[in-house]
RNA sequence: ACCCCGGUGGCGGAACUGGUAGACGCGUUGGACUUAAAAUCCAAUUUGCCGAAAGGCGAGUACGGGUUCAACUCCCGUCUGGGGUACCA
């Protein structure tokens, strides 16, 4: 009886359907358990063997914790909206909901050949009306939602609307425009249509204006990464900012609680940096600038108030609204010839461009202590958008500054002494301030705080807290998302009953952009004029993070009708304990669900407010593509040891007709009708490729489909191969012919019971202490390993067990079947049918998952390593429970450590009880 | 430029709180079984030197320092690869 996995594997998968093994009730007395993935894109291309990394490692630990006791939540669905099968459709006129449906169908099928243990009853799928009526109800929530500031939660609009009635808005000052103030009566003079207004600036999603990538020839909106040097990826048409009215979230609201729930996750430091950088919180102070010979004023954002005293110009954006008011008629001219440059650069340009540029407003302000004259400069490197779009220029202390004033000739005060060399600037917050008026003789560090008083005591300033992080664009000028449950009545935007949800996505024969910048639902007017409540009904979409947002509730009770999950089930759930997935989503995707995670908690919808207890970022597999070289202009290849000697063109060959490096050449042949007579230049008969490690991707020819490893090798074999790659989190190449070890080490663990020629040679006799040793030390590495993702481990441990019971020869059943246990949740299948053949009649995936009993382990004695000096010199056995002065003796009384000790007296003997001795000399 | 993560044999990697560096696997070499192949099994495999061998001596975890009885592990500096962010004041 041979390992025939592929019998096996297809048998047992069928049971398990059959069976619904794997089907997760939401009432259970055990404790529960959430592992997630980060759930795919269906692409028309399919999966490759990098990604089901993560989705192995999830299943492993999904059915460890099923042994260990626990009801285990581990679902799996589809982020189906998205660009790529809008795209598609515009290019092969395919509908997305067709291309979408057959992906999918793909994807599932290429997942259910890995043997995952997903609940398929829970399916979702984003673009799914049933899914998406979710979607838009919790939209419709965040919309009848405000920030109150003062109890840092969100809370119904209704209330403030109570609020306003009563006092006005004085104690909750309008986060969409600070300029907004009024009182009871005010308020209760506004028309509705003002009042909407003013709400409007309240929403956590509302409606503004914003400025996106428009492109006049493909009249549509693009993405940033649709965008290369300003002009589309596609048709290479220009590209221009254009203001849009388009849908936000109010994320800025939520940045200190964002940063503060960081402290409450178990993310890795990579992540909670990249969130909080993302975030990017600051303190400083806007201060104000009188201008010389104006009553107007120049408010600046700097968090060094401390180098007040060594500003000596001014910097504003070029967008600056002072511009035309105080450039002097000399410099007028120079300034709109600035200005026209910095427009006809596209914000890529802008950000990428190194060198430095600018010009003179002719405008000085005063320094309010001093009185100093400071010019005022207008110059690209100031960002409109962040702080107040001017900033005052220290170029002692701040690089940029610093090349700016030695570019244009700007005199440079120094006020930090000697910390200065004149050379370069120094940000230092350790030097002592000189040439600093009132601060002088201080710390940097310490005057911050001085200089901060003062500016607050004589009105010139106010501290400030800055956010590097904008509101979340919510709207795209797109088909192939969720529709708005929004219908806009002369201007004003009204949301559309709960009843009217979902609100479906009509079908659209052929998707084409609307006129002026909308979506293609704008080409349907009688879907726009089909508003339940009159109007015309938003053509914009939602964008792709809008349904993963909040999926990881949804499948906690995916067919909930009245609900998008039971308050009662998400109170059973909690938490997502483990969750999967790539860095690529740390600022995106993370950030918004978390966002609405924290938006739901705040208005009563679930008990908690981070959806994400545990993150593992799994790392990428990359390709190792294969090289082979043409002899420049010919149809000859030469090998790669011999590729000096010519004048070669590099090509890269189809990974799948390479046998580790030697390439079949008859497979090439044939692989294209231009290689059909090619000749090749051997070296020792063979043609060796080059090789080079890339991205896994078509283009480089090197993908390698996983359906093809399961055939040849087997699920049980392929799942075990991408944890043995290495450690989960780090990124490694992909190595098809080291797939070898871990099949050979399946079919030894089957010899371990079934012999080709013997048939059974399992048998029931009582095993010997040292073969329940062999399995106990299994057991607790592989346990441990487990739960600390460490899974690369713990195949070599199940190799290591393996080896050392071929060695002792022992096929006993009560060493195999807890050995069995330990492999389930890593090779399912090959447990599963060997449990059976023991003659068990129950399923292994429901088996206890086996004690570690320390007592096997106990050893009366050890061999230590002793070292003379810290270097091993040799091995002495000595018994486990020793003193340390019996060790001493009989150490120092041993032939090899006495010579070493060259008579010497020893100084003292470390003794690392059960590690090591070392002697002193 | 800043931040984060890494750098260990021919290769993927192991060494968890400092305690015998190189587990496990791939590859390579030699051997057994076989008419042959596949499969399987055995042995060797960081490196230099001495030795017929058993074995011994020395070096070694990117590089240079340091702390320690003891450093892949901790500290300082440098180089280098990858990722993130970006004229963010």
């Amino acid at each position: 009886m041979e390992y025939k996995f592929s019998h096996i594997e297809k048998k047992w998968q069928k049971i398990w359907k059959e069976t619904n093994a794997y089907k997760v009730s939401n009432t259970s007395d055990r404790p529960k358990y959430y592992v997630l993935d980060m759930f795919p894109y269906p692409s028309g291309a399919g999966l490759h063997v990098g990604h089901p990394l993560g989705y192995i490692a999830s299943d492993i630990f999904a059915r460890y914790k099923r042994l260990k006791g626990f009801n285990v939540l581990h679902p799996m669905g589809y982020d189906a909206f998205g660009l790529p099968a809008e795209q598609y459709a515009i290019d092969h006129g395919i509908h997305p909901a067709v291309s979408t449906e057959d992906n999918i169908n793909n994807f599932r099928r290429q997942l259910d050949n890995i043997g995952f243990c997903y609940d398929w009853d829970r399916e979702i799928r984003t673009s799914d009306p049933y899914y998406y009526k979710w979607t838009q109800w919790i939209f419709l929530q965040l919309f009848h939602s405000w920030f109150n500031r003062k109890t840092q939660k969100a809370e119904p609009i209704a209330e403030l609307v109570k609020l306003f009635e009563k006092e006005g808005n004085a104690s909750h000052p309008c986060p969409g425009d600070l300029s907004i103030r009024f009182n009871e009566q005010t308020w209760a003079g506004f028309d509705e249509h003002q009042q909407m207004e003013i709400l409007m600036d309240y929403r956590l999603s509302f409606c503004g204006y914003g400025e996106v990538n428009w492109c006049e020839a493909l009249g549509t909106v693009l993405a940033n990464d649709e965008v290369v040097n300003g002009v589309s990826e596609r048709g290479g048409f220009p590209v221009v900012k254009k203001k849009l009215r388009q849908w936000y979230l109010r994320i800025t609201e939520y940045a200190d609680r964002l940063l503060e729930g960081l402290e409450r996750i178990e993310f890795s430091d990579a992540m909670k940096e990249m969130q909080s950088n993302w975030i990017g919180k600051s303190y400083g102070a806007e201060i104000s600038f009188a201008f010389k010979g104006s009553t107007s004023q120049l408010t600046v954002y700097t968090t060094r108030p401390d180098t007040i005293f060594g500003v000596d110009f001014m910097v504003i954006a070029p967008e600056h609204d002072l511009i035309d008011q105080i450039t002097t008629p000399d410099q007028k001219q120079a300034v709109e010839d600035y200005i026209a440059y910095v427009k006809s650069r596209s914000e890529r340009e802008r950000m990428a461009e190194k060198k430095i540029s600018g010009v003179f407003t002719g405008a000085y302000v005063l320094n309010p202590f001093d009185g100093r004259e400071i010019p005022v400069w207008i110059s690209e490197y100031v960002l409109a958008g962040y702080g107040t779009g001017a900033i005052m220029a220290v170029p002692c202390g701040d690089e940029r500054d610093f090349k700016f004033a030695k570019h244009f000739n700007i005199p440079i005060t120094n006020i930090i002494g000697s910390h200065y060399n004149g050379e370069e600037a120094n940000p230092t917050k350790d030097a002592i301030l000189e040439n600093s008026g009132f601060l002088n003789g201080l710390v940097m560090r310490d005057a911050i705080e001085a200089a901060l008083k003062k500016i607050e005591e004589i009105g010139i300033g106010t501290r400030k807290v800055n956010y590097k992080m904008r509101d979340a664009a919510f709207s795209r000028q797109r088909y192939w998302g969720e529709p708005f449950p929004i219908a806009w009545k002369e201007g004003v935007a009204y949301p559309l009953p709960e009843s009217e949800l979902p609100v479906v996505l009509p079908h659209i024969d052929e998707i084409k952009p609307g006129r002026e910048g909308e979506g293609p639902l704008s080409n349907l007017p009688e879907w726009i004029k089909s508003s339940p409540i009159g109007g015309e009904r938003e053509s914009s979409t939602m964008p792709g993070y809008a349904g993963s947002s909040w999926y990881f509730l949804r499948y906690m009770d995916p067919h909930n009708d009245n609900a998008f999950c039971d308050r009662k089930v998400s109170d059973y759930w909690g938490q997502v304990d483990l969750y999967i997935g790539g860095t690529e989503h740390a600022v995106g995707h993370l950030l918004y669900s978390r966002m609405w995670t924290k938006a739901l908690y705040d208005l009563g919808h679930i008990g908690y407010d981070e959806p994400y207890k545990k993150l593992v970022n799994q790392g990428k597999i990359g390709g190792d593509s294969r090289l082979i070289y043409r002899v420049r202009g010919t149809n000859q290849y030469v090998s790669v040891g011999l590729k000096d000697q010519y004048e070669t063109d590099e090509l890269h060959v189809d990974v799948t007709i390479v046998d580790g490096l030697e390439l079949d050449q008859e497979a090439f042949k044939r692989s294209r009708a231009e290689y059909n007579n090619a000749t090749f230049i051997l070296e020792d008969g063979k043609y060796i490729c080059g090789s080079r490690l890339e991205k896994m991707g078509k283009r480089y020819f090197n993908v390698v489909n996983p359906d093809d490893i399961v055939a040849k090798y087997g699920a049980d074999t392929f799942r075990m191969y991408e944890m043995f790659l290495g450690p989960v989190e780090q990124d490694k190449p992909w190595d098809t012919k080291g797939i070898e070890g871990v099949h050979r080490f399946l079919k030894k663990l089957w010899r371990l019971f079934y012999d080709e020629v013997k048939g059974q040679v399992w048998n029931t006799e009582a095993p010997t202490d040292a073969e329940w040793k062999v399995l106990h030390k299994a057991i607790k590495r592989a346990e441990e390993d487990t739960e600390r993702f460490s899974f690369n481990t713990t195949v070599s441990t199940f190799m290591i067990c393996v080896n050392d019971l071929a060695d002792l020869k022992c096929n006993k059943k009560d060493i195999l079947q807890p050995l069995l246990v330990l492999l389930t949740p890593y090779a399912p299948h090959v447990s599963e049918e060997l449990w059976h053949l023991l003659g068990n009649t129950t399923s292994i995936l429901d088996a206890e998952y086996p004690t570690f009993e320390p007592k096997y382990l106990v050893e009366s004695n050890k061999e230590y390593p002793v070292s003379v000096n810290g270097k091993v010199r040799t091995t002495i056995n000595i018994a486990l429970d020793a003193a340390q002065d019996d060790v001493e003796k009989i150490v120092l009384s041993n032939d090899v450590i006495q010579k070493w000790m060259e008579g010497k007296p020893h100084k003292k003997v470390v003794y690392v009880k059960g590690r090591m001795v070392n002697v002193v000399v």
